[in-house]
DNA sequence: GCGATCAGCT
DNA sequence: CACAGCTGATCGC
């Protein structure tokens, strides 16, 4: 959970992913993808009034967040207000993929104060960095002041997690081995609330030519990449429903959704779970599936990088400082020497100035590499033991597993949080535009006394003035046509100059979902081969591309509002 | 009644 | 385990 309250040092009159409190008075708002760890006050009376009186304040996010946002009512007041993309005559603000959720970016700030990313929740690969062209320029990496970074799995648990191409192998092998005995044999894959499984679904649903059943398409209806792979219709062999009740609901031989049977025969289900932290909890040498019970399994997913992945990043980029942006399993707030109202993070120590950039090279050969292979098939003639029973048999390793263990986890140089970041940051008690700075000269900028008054009337009045030191205005450079296809990940320089774009295109970021054949409109790099493809975090990516047309969307809107089911089939997106 | 916060539970 | 999110209890306004 991120714990980042919302400034950035080095620009604190911009909030990201938090809107409560000091972050009330920001010129300017980031909402990096739309999760609701991220978006703290985002429905706030007071955020809205401020809105209302204001001609500047928007929220900048990916197309495809915004699309998720406003399809909770709660959040529907934001869409007057939204922008995105966008430049700043100021500050250049790219969005560059996470690889986190669909729609999910990083947001890098470039201005008189620095190069400086943001990056949300991330997930990506060891070795992506070099790939996002805008964290260079020309061949060269981008001074980078701070990095505030995603430090979810920064924890040697977690060093290594099998990559997203692992992990979607071992679950096709599974679904594809149980759904292909008979029609009856159906799979509940068991995800959690949250967008970030999208990719799983549209892989799934590829390969095994289906769709996947979920409760509700209403946020998908933008992105035809996912609307294509998602039904409402229950008859299908791969179901990602849920019941608002408990799980007990889909226990037995049931789903979520309510099914039993189909014609008449009764269904034969098993489950999977994703889980990161489950198989951070077991680091001996396990497959990406365990099975745990007589139909249930674990599958390794994760949404976010693991500590190699971090650190492989970092040291590409080499930034002066890193602030994470989560305090770690195993840190807690007691770390921290001031009250969790003041503060997030244990603040310190200049003393991991310079560079507390890690040495990849020294620290990896210290540990044993626990990324997966996946060549153990997971057997149906596993023992048909209770789920308890076999969770608890999986923590008792064997003596031989043991040593895998220790020597997986227990590294003669173990990482150390505080070589690693730097962990002073803007808290909202700690207003940096006046206790260091005076390089940050926003003459609209509410006073530290004002800021703590929460009737000051800058909340509601400021912008009546157009601030110059940060003023934010849609990019007319965005042609429709990259913008078509990669809105949610495709690195959005909104200040691009027209010859520019052309490169954009080539960018092996840019390129989309893998194996997809009615991709002729999206953007794919010539240099990629069918090996990099599946390694790639294959986000959704086109808000835009195949809008869907207005008749159909209307069909669409009628069929779900009076509660139809609604059927979409590949390649005839909005019709039944 | 609403929002904020927290315990509890996935 | 704290991945992300829900429900419900409690408290203050």
């Amino acid at each position: 959970m991120s714990s980042f309250a919302g400034r950035m040092r080095e620009y604190p009159t911009i909030s990201l992913d938090r809107f409560d409190r000091e972050n009330l008075y920001a010129r300017a708002y980031f909402l990096s993808h739309c999760h609701k760890d991220h978006m703290k006050g985002l429905k706030g009376p007071l955020l809205k009034r401020k809105l209302q009186f204001s001609r500047t304040v928007r929220l900048y996010c990916s197309f495809v967040t915004k699309e998720l946002l406003l399809n909770n009512p709660k959040y529907a007041f934001w869409e007057e207000y939204i922008v995105s993309p966008f430049f700043s005559s100021q500050v250049v603000v790219t969005l560059l993929p996470a690889g986190h959720c669909p729609g999910s970016v990083m947001f890098l700030f470039e201005g008189s104060r620095g190069n400086v990313l943001y990056t949300g929740d991330f997930r990506l690969a060891t070795g992506d960095a070099p790939r996002i062209e805008y964290l260079h320029s020309g061949s060269r990496v981008k001074d980078i002041q701070s990095v505030y970074v995603d430090s979810t799995f920064y924890d040697p648990r977690y060093y290594k997690i099998p990559t997203r191409e692992v992990c979607l192998n071992g679950i096709s092998e599974l679904v594809g081995n149980w759904i292909r005995q008979s029609p009856y044999h159906v799979v509940w894959l068991n995800c959690k609330a949250a967008y970030g499984y999208e990719y799983l679904f549209t892989n799934l649903g590829e390969q095994f030519n289906t769709q996947i059943h979920v409760n509700s398409l209403a946020m998908f209806i933008k992105m035809p990449e996912i609307l294509s792979y998602v039904t409402t219709d229950r008859r299908t062999q791969i179901h990602a429903c849920r019941h608002p009740k408990n799980e007990e609901y889909s226990q037995g031989n049931r789903m979520p959704c309510g099914c039993t049977t189909a014609d008449g025969i009764p269904l034969r289900i098993i489950s999977i779970k994703p889980s990161t932290m489950w198989f951070g909890e077991r680091s001996r040498k396990t497959n990406v599936i365990i099975k745990t019970g007589a139909s249930s399994y674990r599958a390794c997913f994760s949404f976010h990088s693991s500590y190699s992945e971090i650190k492989d990043f970092l040291s590409y980029l080499q930034p002066v400082n890193v602030y994470p942006n989560v305090i770690p399993i195993g840190r807690t707030l007691n770390d921290k020497p001031h009250s969790p109202e003041t503060t997030s993070l244990p603040v310190s120590v200049d003393e991991s100035f310079p560079l507390p950039v890690p040495d990849t090279v020294a620290v990896v050969h210290n540990y044993l590499d626990c990324t997966e292979s996946n060549d153990e098939e997971e057997d149906g003639e596993e023992q048909k033991e209770q789920e308890e029973v076999i969770e608890g048999g999986e923590m008792r390793e064997t003596q031989q597993e043991k040593k895998v263990e220790d020597e997986c986890k227990e590294p003669s140089s173990a990482p150390k949080w505080e070589e690693f970041f730097t962990v002073e940051t803007l808290t909202d008690s700690q207003n940096s535009l006046n206790s260091q700075s005076q390089s940050c000269r926003s003459a609209t900028t509410p006073s530290p006394s004002r800021m703590t008054d929460s009737q000051t009337p800058e909340l509601f009045s400021e912008e009546e003035t157009p601030d110059e030191n940060f003023s934010l205005s849609l990019s007319a450079s965005l042609s429709n046509h990259s913008s078509q296809n990669m809105d949610s990940y495709l690195p959005d320089t909104l200040i691009l100059q027209p010859e520019q774009r052309g490169r954009e295109q080539g960018d092996a970021w840019t390129s989309t979902m893998s194996g997809r054949e009615d991709s002729e409109d999206l953007i794919l790099p010539v240099e990629r081969s069918e090996s990099q493809v599946s390694s790639d975090f294959d986000i959704p990516c086109t808000p835009e591309s195949k809008v869907p047309q207005p008749e159909e969307l209307l069909q669409l809107y009628r069929k779900l509002a009076s509660g139809e089911e609604v059927v979409i089939r590949k390649g005839s997106q909005g019709s039944a």
